[in-house]
DNA sequence: GGTTTACTTTAAAACCGTTCTAAACCAATT
DNA sequence: AATTGGTTTAGAACGGTTTTAAAGTAAACC
């Protein structure tokens, strides 16, 4: 993936409108290796490009971009913060339309075939979050 | 753990201050069955019984009860969002001094032993993440 | 016991990432 | 070219969390 024309087709095929915005956007998300993007970040990155984009159009692009199979959504938590009273080592169902936890208390799950850590750094915590909803 | 008496001595073991909001928040917290706890739930609770406390309280008391051991921490995603162009299932190294994401791309990984859902319910997202800091 | 000291609580403001609003804009269709 | 409806934009609003600074209180000291 690299010219624009190859994007404009990528955005056709998904169903989206090939605007300057997209355009330029996904010129620096659908090229190269894997990346992870905040719309803030791209936002700095877009500037240092001497260009401009309203971070309200960077998100917008992004959850059509995700809506669209494009990019995965990844929840990364900083802000919302639940405590547990449950002290021992165990995942969690998270109910997405809800916010409840329930704990997995199964002993029994285990996670095989980790990589090493990066080199210099140490595990604070690995935390398992299986995210449900009511079926349909 | 139930009478008052019995959180004063947890607290004081804990190297804490028995003030009157954390003897009030441990008796809701350190008693029966395991919970998950937001702030602003507790607050609501805490008001349905003809209290009050600060919402900074309560943040507060429990960000010491988390320092202490008393609880553990849940880092629940509703509000930081990365977006990731791998599209293919895998998991992530969050590195929680900079928020930077690693993909975990070892198709070895796996999760084994995990119980079904609850009724009615179907999962919407898996997502394995293990926080890392640099070692001190 | 009364005083000092350090920690805690509080309301309100600040913060920060995200979403909403409403007007201007522009791609697609006619 | 004119119309239509989706898109972009700046700025306001939002919601959970943290900070601020003043008032309050537990602990330590005499």
């Amino acid at each position: 993936m690299s010219s624009d024309a190859e994007i404009i087709d990528l955005l056709k095929a998904s169903g989206l409108r090939p605007t300057k915005q997209r355009i330029f956007l996904g010129s620096l998300l659908f090229v190269g290796k894997n990346q992870h993007v905040s719309a803030d970040k791209l936002q700095l990155q877009i500037r240092e490009l001497g260009q401009k984009m309203a971070l309200a159009t960077i998100y917008n692009c992004l959850h059509h971009f995700h809506k669209a199979g494009l990019l995965k959504k990844v929840n990364v938590a900083n802000d919302v913060i639940m405590f547990d009273t449950n002290l021992s080592y165990h995942h969690h169902f998270l109910n997405v339309n809800t916010g409840e936890l329930t704990d997995i208390n199964e002993e029994a799950v285990s996670i095989e075939g980790l990589p090493s850590l990066p080199d210099g750094f140490e595990t604070e915590s690995m935390e398992l979050t299986i995210r449900v909803k009511p079926q349909i």
